[in-house]
This record gives C-alpha cells, sequence and structure tokens, in this order.
DNA sequence: GCTGTCAAAGTTATCGATAACTACAACCAG
DNA sequence: CTGGTTGTAGTTATCGATAACTTTGACAGC
C-alpha cells in the first residue's frame, strides 16, 4: 500500500501572495530556518557577516514573525490582557491609554475588555483571557470575591489588581492611597468651615471603604462624629452610579434634619448629580453646601460650578502599572507581590470655596 | 547511530498543571483527537452518543482549545483590531465601548491601540496588528496618505474605516453624514439669527472637510457669503487641539471686523476654548455670539453655559461597525465594501437659544 | 454472496517557529 | 598527532490543533 509520493526531498511550498516565512528567507540564502531564528533572536551562534546578510534580507522582504507558531512553541503570546469596569469613563480610559504608551514598542499587544461593572461579565472575559493565554493580565476589578482570581493564579498567569484591591489576596496593586483621599478632602471641607459634613459613598469595593475610611478618620481627628444619615450610598444598579446617582442621594441629604454643609462624593459624576440636586433645590455652592469630587477628570473648569476634585492621576496609575505588568513577563521567576500606591492631589475650585 | 527511544508508541506526556489539551480528553476516552476535534466544530461526523460524552468531558475538565495552535492551522487568529486617534476623547471611547459590546461572545479578542493622533506612529500600530495577523481591522485614523490602507490590502485583510474616509479608497466605511452635520448646525445658526456665522474647523481630515462644506452650503443656501477670515483653523500640534486650541481660535474671531454673532466648532472641546475666550472678554452667550459644538459628549448640560452640540450617536457608529467586522470575516469571499452614515442630530441648550 | 453506500471514527501530514541536540571545521595545548 | 575547545550551522522533534484522507463495520439492494 505505498502511497505514490514525489521525491524524497522537502517540499518547500511556493508560496505566492501569504506573508514571507523564515523558510522562505532560508531556501533563498542557502541557510537553515534555524539560522534565521537564531538570527531572529539574537542567538550567540551566529557570526557576524551571515547575521548582517539575513538581517538585511530580512529587512528587504518585509519579514514578520508567524507569532501563532511562535506562542505554540515557546508558551509565551506577547499579549497582555486589561479588564477595565467602563471604557467610558474617564479614569479608566486614561490609566487604558497609559497602559497602552507604557507597554509599546515592546513587541506587546493589548487586549482591552470591559466588564460594564457586572462582576458576571468580569469572569467571563477574564476566561477569555486565559482561554487566549495572555502573559499578564491587568484588572481593574468589579468582583465582590477573589473566585476569578485564584482561577488565575492556578493557571500561573501574573496580573496587577488596577484601582480596587481584595483584602486577603496577596497580589501586585497599582492603584491611589484611598484612605488619603477620603482625609484630604474632609479635612479641606472642614478647613473651610463646614461641620456638618457628608459623604456619598460608592459601591461595594475597596475604593469606596477606603475613601469612606478616611472621611472617617478625618473627622475623628478633629472631634467631629458623622451623622449616620449623613453617609448614603448610591444605588448598585447600573444607572444609578453616575449624575443620576448622585442626585438622588444628595436629595436624600438635602432631606435630612441637620442639613450638611459640605458633601464629600466618591467620584466627579456624581459630584456633579449632587450640584444638580443642590442647585435645584434653591441653595448655592459653596455658601450653603460646599461639594468635593474625587478623580479630576471633568472639564471642572467650565462647570457651572467649577468643580473641586481630588486628582488621582489616572496616567502614572497606568503607566506603573505597564511597568510592573513588563516586569512580570520579564521575570525567570516568580515575583514578590508588590503594592504601589499613588499620593492623590486635592484641586480646589469654586465648589469649596468659602473663605 | 540509532539513538536509544523507548518504546514505539507515541508517548503522552502527562500534563501536571497545563491547561487540558485534546490529547488529554481523547486519551481519557479512548478516542483519538481528531474525533474531539470534531465535536468542538460541530462535525456531523459523530453519533449524537459520542458527541454528548466528549462535550460533557469537556466541561469537567474545563478544556480550553489553544489558539495559538489553532491560529497556525487555520489562518484565524479569532482577533479584531481597532486603532483611534485617543482613548480618552469621549468619542472614540464610546466606539471602542461599542465595539468591545458588539463582538461580545463571538470567540473575538479585540486589540485597542490608540494613535495618538500621530500617523507614525498609527502606521506603526497597523504594522504590528498586521504582523498578529488580526482578522479584521476597525482603523479611525490620524492619516494622510492611503499608503498604510494598501498594504492591509495586499495582505488581504479586511478593514473597516471609521469616522475618517480617504477620497479615492475603496473601502468599508462606517461614520457621520459630516456634511449634514456643519448643515444643520448652521442652518440653526440662521435660524436663530445670526448671519456673520464663524466656523472654527478642525485637522486635514474628511471629518473637517464635510463638516466645513455643510456650513459653507448652509450658508449658501440662505443666500450668505461667509468671510475667509470667519473659517479659522486649530493648530496642528497636539496641545493646540483641544480646549487651548478653540480658545486661541476664537480670539482671533473677536478680532476679526465685522465680528461673528455665531460660532460653529468642529468639536465640543474645541467650543469649550471658545466659549471661554467668549467670556473672558466680556460678551455674553448666546445673546452676542451663539455657539455650536459637535459630538455632544460633555456633561453638557452641567456647563456654565450648557452648550448646543451636534451628536453623532459614536454608540451606532461602533456598533455597526462591530457588525460589519463581523460580517466581514464572516464572509466566504471578499465582500463588496460598504459604506454606512449616521444621520447627526442637532441637541439645542442655551448656547445658541438666542429666540 | 457480492458490491456499494453510509455513518462513525482514525491516520497522517501540516501550519511556522523554536528547543535541544548534533555535526563539522579550525585551532590549540600537550 | 591526539583530544579537547570554540565557533558556526544544521537536524530532528515538538508545540496543539485541523484538513484531507482512509479505515472499519453495518446494512441494503441485487
Amino acid at each position: 500500500m505505498t502511497k505514490p509520493r514525489g521525491c524524497k526531498e522537502k517540499q518547500v511550498k511556493y508560496q505566492a501572495g501569504g506573508p514571507v516565512r523564515m523558510k522562505d528567507i532560508a531556501r533563498d540564502m542557502g541557510l537553515s530556518t534555524v539560522t534565521i531564528s537564531k538570527v531572529l533572536r539574537g542567538h550567540s551562534d551566529i557570526s557576524d557577516e551571515t547575521r548582517k546578510r539575513v538581517l538585511k534580507r530580512m529587512e528587504e522582504l518585509h519579514y514578520q514573525p508567524n507569532l501563532a507558531a511562535r506562542a505554540l512553541i515557546t508558551g509565551r503570546t506577547s499579549t497582555i490582557g486589561l479588564v477595565v469596569p467602563d471604557l467610558l469613563h474617564p479614569f479608566f480610559a486614561q490609566i487604558a491609554k497609559a497602559v497602552s504608551a507604557g507597554i509599546r514598542g515592546q513587541g506587546y499587544s493589548l487586549i482591552i475588555t470591559s466588564s460594564e461593572e457586572d462582576p458576571d461579565l468580569e469572569r467571563q472575559e477574564i476566561e477569555q483571557l486565559l482561554a487566549r493565554r495572555v502573559d499578564v493580565m491587568l484588572i481593574a476589578s468589579a468582583q465582590w470575591t477573589v473566585e476569578s482570581f485564584r482561577r488565575i493564579e492556578e493557571r500561573g498567569i501574573p496580573y496587577v489588581l488596577i484601582d480596587r484591591f481584595f483584602v486577603g489576596l496577596a497580589a501586585n496593586f497599582v492603584g491611589v492611597d484611598d484612605e488619603a483621599v477620603g482625609t484630604i478632602a474632609t479635612d479641606h471641607l472642614i478647613d473651610q468651615g463646614c461641620r456638618k459634613i457628608a459623604h456619598i459613598r460608592g459601591p461595594e469595593t475597596s475604593t469606596a471603604l477606603g475613601r469612606m475610611e478616611g472621611y472617617r478618620r478625618a473627622l475623628a481627628a478633629r472631634r467631629l462624629t458623622p451623622m449616620p444619615k449623613h453617609v448614603v450610598s448610591i444605588g448598585s444598579s447600573g444607572d444609578d452610579r453616575g449624575e443620576p446617582g448622585g442626585y438622588e442621594a444628595a436629595k436624600k441629604l438635602l432631606a435630612a434634619k441637620p442639613r450638611p454643609d459640605g458633601i464629600f462624593c466618591f467620584n466627579d459624576p456624581i459630584a456633579l448629580g449632587a450640584m444638580r440636586a443642590i442647585l435645584d433645590a434653591g441653595l448655592r455652592i459653596p455658601e450653603d453646601i460646599a461639594v468635593v469630587g474625587c478623580g479630576n477628570v471633568l472639564y471642572s473648569d467650565f462647570l457651572r460650578v467649577p468643580l473641586t476634585s481630588v486628582d488621582q492621576d489616572s496616567a502614572a496609575i497606568g503607566k506603573i502599572a505597564a511597568e510592573l505588568a513588563l516586569a512580570l513577563v520579564g521575570a525567570k521567576t516568580p515575583m514578590a507581590p508588590r503594592t504601589e500606591l499613588i499620593s492623590p492631589k486635592l484641586m480646589i475650585r469654586a465648589s469649596s470655596m468659602r473663605e
């Protein structure tokens, strides 16, 4: 049952339009593919003369390695995954931009996915990135549990948490010192003469908890006691998170018995909604109620009332996260988890300038 | 020179921690890998019973196909590339978000890159995506020439232009009818009683040219002749593009002999800068000068003067682009280029309400 | 009983690159 | 002259999946 085979020599197909392969260059130069491969990887086995010739020919033929083939044999995909809760949110958009810039020119591609603040969706997106075998993952998580991260660890893929962390998870983290955020915002309101300071807090994340903790500490340090009624939470449904959520939350605060004279808001959109509620109620900002937001991501200078906001330097967060990611994929042995905290800065504008 | 080989049977390595492979499932069930592969791809060669058993086992073992291996043999990477000029710009962020949502659940991953409005950088990013052999590319280009697109065509990779197109390039395009943008904005200003209408135009893109053309047509249709001085361009350097560019451009307009009584701005940040210049000069908006922007991407309702803006529905652009991309990768034969134009809508706010 | 068809599964070669080893000269020390 | 080292390049097997064929057995029709 001998099949009719051609000659015994290996056939090198003539490649019509397709991309150039190592085989093509090798045949073209009378070398073996391995030699080409070695040149490409800067292997020391190759004479300077051959190296130069090969590089020149690669250039001429516009050779680009097939990353799928390389990934198959090396197990590394030269791919980085980034998961954010919302690409439209300037804070995360800036992080994405900075990460993208941070890995530029290193031969990595960035797969960006959005969880839409949905933990289930986030789990799916993480699974997809695992299936795609990204070399490292950057995650600004919207999860409640650490299950997904255990899965990532099982697979041995390094990852970096961004902005939000989890207690009990020894992971790399890059974010803002959220307690400091809450403290400097609240301190500032106290300095401006506010004594009944309220807080509109965010969802159940480390970020929201940290800021609230900072708010509490700052009050305690000045011997002020926050009224339970003066800490309100925005709804957890997607629609309530931004401006509308801030509007509703502020309406509650305005109805509280001792009306607050200052509000520290979890983020800028919420602050915007709160300001709208205050103005709608016929009150003045900052005379009746001072407002401080967080993020400093809006065209704050051009608002009806320019908003005082805590700047988080998301560009720096993205940049550092990118560096950390590159260090992780470059490391021969697993690295000990690192934590990088950015110090927040207060940008003072009209919404809180009472004196 | 007989090497000491083990038994003749193929060895199936015991896979300690790594991901499950077809081979593992096959061995586990006493089948061949091909059978597993056929089940995965819904091949008809497999009995219903075997199919169910295999699927069950896949589920149990959390099997995930190795996409690199699949890409190598099929030539398709299940990857889509998206190039935008700026991820931070809400218009493009929204497009990215909508594209991401549009391809979700189809097994594709989205590689997002930013050109930072730099044609050279964009060329490099496109090259990288070509090297990575994405199945289709979506590009909101910052280029002047069509060179990059010819390269993409040579490689036989389908692509979709977003927002900006090129004359003489028969490509898929999804964007706004920019001439209509210019027309409805200008018509609106005329309707509001403006007679000396200026235009701050954008850089040399189809978008800027189309809007200017619409502006010209609208004026001509009402027998108004635009003064050359009343059309100014923002600088082409990166920093001049946004608000600062609008501020400078508006200052020039304010110094013009017959001062304009209405300004149609290429985009919202420029409009913001223009408004600042107008207010700084002690003039009123819209009484002295009405302003219309484009994009409708700001928290427009909360600005010092809420900005009238032409809405471009970037979410729809992203959604349609995603659908088109999926159609392109699904097509067996090359498709004829398609053009999808979104109709812009005017959002009227205080900055232009003179009557 | 023979042939043909069909369903269900298996064999083999392949995608493009790389790891690990081998080959072979040139050269040197002893 | 032998054995070892060094520098340079080639051989072979492999990564995990799939395309294209081949095999096997059951069964129908004549």
